[in-house]
DNA sequence: CCAGTAGGTTACTTGAAGTAAGTTACCTCC
DNA sequence: GGAGGTAACTTACTTCAAGTAACCTACTGG
């Protein structure tokens, strides 16, 4: 099998079984055995347990973004922007809950390189959100931008975590929370007409 | 000398080694080294390296509610109540650095247990404002005054982690941003005149 | 047919979690 | 005041998983 075919295997395999057994408990020789190769081969393309550890934060993260980037071009409106990239992300959470458990529970695991690629995730996030902000109020302060944007991803990613409780609520009715509470809250704020 | 005592001094010892080193490169060795005992002392007050993450985890938590409700005892107003208990909890993370790196980092690490430990803080806290939301707004649908809980939740923790990384913002800017942006946008909901 | 290399394996070392069995010293009760 | 029980503690081990060294195999190009 050839080398980039492998790889993305293994990403696959090990995403699930961190996912199932937590990133400790997971051992990189029923990683291997799953994948069916030997353990040697996972440190050749990987490095170590933590190599891809990361290598799966990393893939799921490179996704994430694409798909808030493409959710979020056309909208119109500041409100549009903020509930399509919204509605991107809680759909993201529903197609991989594999992915999003490790993320939360897993990554922020190890020594520090896993902690900050999961910390990437949200930076990226927030980096976005504050790009947008800035974009559609450019007289805002500039940290008054940042602390917007880490509140819409904090208040997104604890909504994203009680849906999972309570199933009834889907991703729809999830980006109306935070649209209605923090959008209207934001807005009464950077504009003078409260949004 | 006495087990309370010593079980106190564990717990203190394991949490600066915990944050020091993360929990997967602190080795129980180093623990006991440095609380002056031997290994098999540790297993024997707190069963497994898992056992005495939780038991800090659960220390913090333990402290962190003692703080939330006494310092919102006494507010005046709805508003005053979330002002209080925001500000106890950025003062908190202040007075706790290692504590909160460890809760954040490290503590949704191992096994299920510590995960649903963790977790149980946040629950804590958004059971609390929950109860607060509701007593305010007696009327109030259940799920919606459980999502606002969750927002507050989610949008203070991370607030929280953006001010380690802005020195000069303190507690009681924190607590601004959210009370405006967060408590605005759920007085527009819950209440007809909007604040 | 030979050589080089991509993709792979077996069998080992190391290090840390967890444990069994024993030791010290204090405190109590006859 | 000595026997005995128990609380606090240690040494010396076992086990298990991460990580590695050294070797193998089959295909491809000349």
């Amino acid at each position: 099998m050839p080398k980039a075919q492998r790889k993305a295997q293994m990403l696959e395999v090990a995403e699930a079984v961190f996912a199932e057994r937590g990133y400790l408990a997971a051992s990189m020789d029923e990683i291997a055995e799953r994948v069916g190769v030997s353990k040697p081969m996972l440190y050749e393309y990987y490095g170590s347990k933590e190599g891809l550890l990361i290598g799966c934060v990393h893939r799921a993260r490179t996704e994430l973004l694409d798909r808030t980037q493409r959710a979020i071009t056309g909208a119109e409106g500041p409100e549009e922007v903020l509930r399509r990239g919204l509605l991107a992300f809680f759909e993201f959470i529903v197609d991989h809950k594999q992915a999003w458990a490790l993320l939360r529970q897993e990554a922020a695991v190890t020594v520090p390189s896993a902690v900050e690629e999961v910390e990437g995730i949200r930076r990226q996030q927030t980096d976005l959100i504050g790009a947008v902000i800035t974009g559609l109020v450019p007289g805002i302060d500039q940290v008054e931008a940042e602390a917007f944007a880490e509140i819409v991803v904090g208040s997104t990613e604890r909504l994203a975590l009680w849906c999972e409780r309570r199933p009834e609520i889907g991703p729809a009715r999830a980006t109306d929370y935070v649209v209605d509470v923090v959008w209207r809250g934001m807005a009464a704020r950077i504009t003078p007409d409260g949004g």
